[in-house]
DNA sequence: CCTCTTCCATACGGTGCCGTATGGTCCGGT
DNA sequence: ACCGGACCATACGGCACCGTATGGAAGAGG
């Protein structure tokens, strides 16, 4: 519920009174589960944490080929809009207090998994590791191009294929 | 002034008392220049937009060879980090809808001067399209990641000349 | 049946921002 | 010397949110 605030109006909508309203509830009992408003925010956010990058993950561990594991792990990550508008909203708020460490978290674990797929596909340490932080810019360039300025991203399913295609490349 | 504030504090500290008292005067004086907070954060934002986009495209005019003209193009607005942070906050708030507008307007422009260089380049239309979306989309996603989580992207002069190789590539 | 804990509602004061009203200063034109 | 417009300050009411205080309902255990 949370999350689905956050993922609408932005972290600002992680409020105790909108929040309490759109629950049919008041504030009163808001303040009986949290003690304030940042704790509310910091459980919405850690819940983001664990949900949504481990459960990715976990959808794409078991594809054997490293190929088709990334071609997966962008495809899914890339078709749903309304998923990544959480994590838009996350980065929207990126230098507040209580998001930020969460979201360095979450960076580095996403962009380290990544370069194991790198690895696992041949490329060297180094190169994969460039690869992996181009792969995750790449990610939150294009999700943050879609929900700014969609028309501009006509061929998606093509565009899927082209950067997959860049992004394995060798030499 | 505005700019800045909007940099350090989002489109949110466009606001009319903060900026008022950032600048030693009152409200008063503010209403009087500026009918409302709308009016004064539209001016802002159109200010960003004649003065952060043609800028570096003129910069770029000059350089005759694509190539060293994408080079040059990507390397300036890479390394200038504080002024990436007013990009980021526009981005931020995508949402709002007087920098909904602007924030189109300035996109479709970028990707299309882009599509333009990689046509110099010797791509097809089709190609030069999707190459000039994907290389927007590497811009807003590192500069995402370099504001969220500085210490992932550490080698970034190596990882400039692995972009501009992907990016010009061909398939 | 009484009581204690759990959970929720009402009511209040505080803060930061918006927008309006109104008065004051300074300055060029006559 | 006067006046009108440009510019700025003070003061007010309103709104949305935070957080606290306090008073219930409603079930569990003695």
């Amino acid at each position: 519920m949370a999350l689905r605030a956050m993922a609408e109006g932005g972290v600002a909508a992680v409020a105790v009174e909108p929040l309490a309203a759109r629950l049919g509830a008041t504030k009163g009992s808001a303040y009986w589960h949290f003690p304030n408003r940042e704790a509310l925010l910091k459980a919405t956010l850690e819940r983001w944490e664990r949900e949504h990058t481990e459960a990715v993950i976990e959808l794409v561990r078991s594809v054997e080929d490293p190929a088709a594991r990334l071609r997966l792990l962008f495809g899914t990550v890339l078709e749903a809009v309304e998923h990544s508008a959480v994590e838009l909203a996350v980065l929207a708020a990126k230098d507040h207090p209580v998001v930020a460490p969460v979201l360095a978290r979450v960076t580095a674990r996403r962009v380290d998994y990544l370069e194991a797929v790198f690895r696992d596909l041949g490329f060297a340490a180094d190169v994969a590791r460039h690869r992996a932080v181009l792969a995750y810019s790449i990610y939150l360039g294009q999700a943050q191009l879609l929900a700014a300025a969609p028309d501009v991203v006509a061929a998606r399913r093509a565009l899927l294929e082209e950067t997959l295609a860049l992004v394995t490349s060798r030499g």
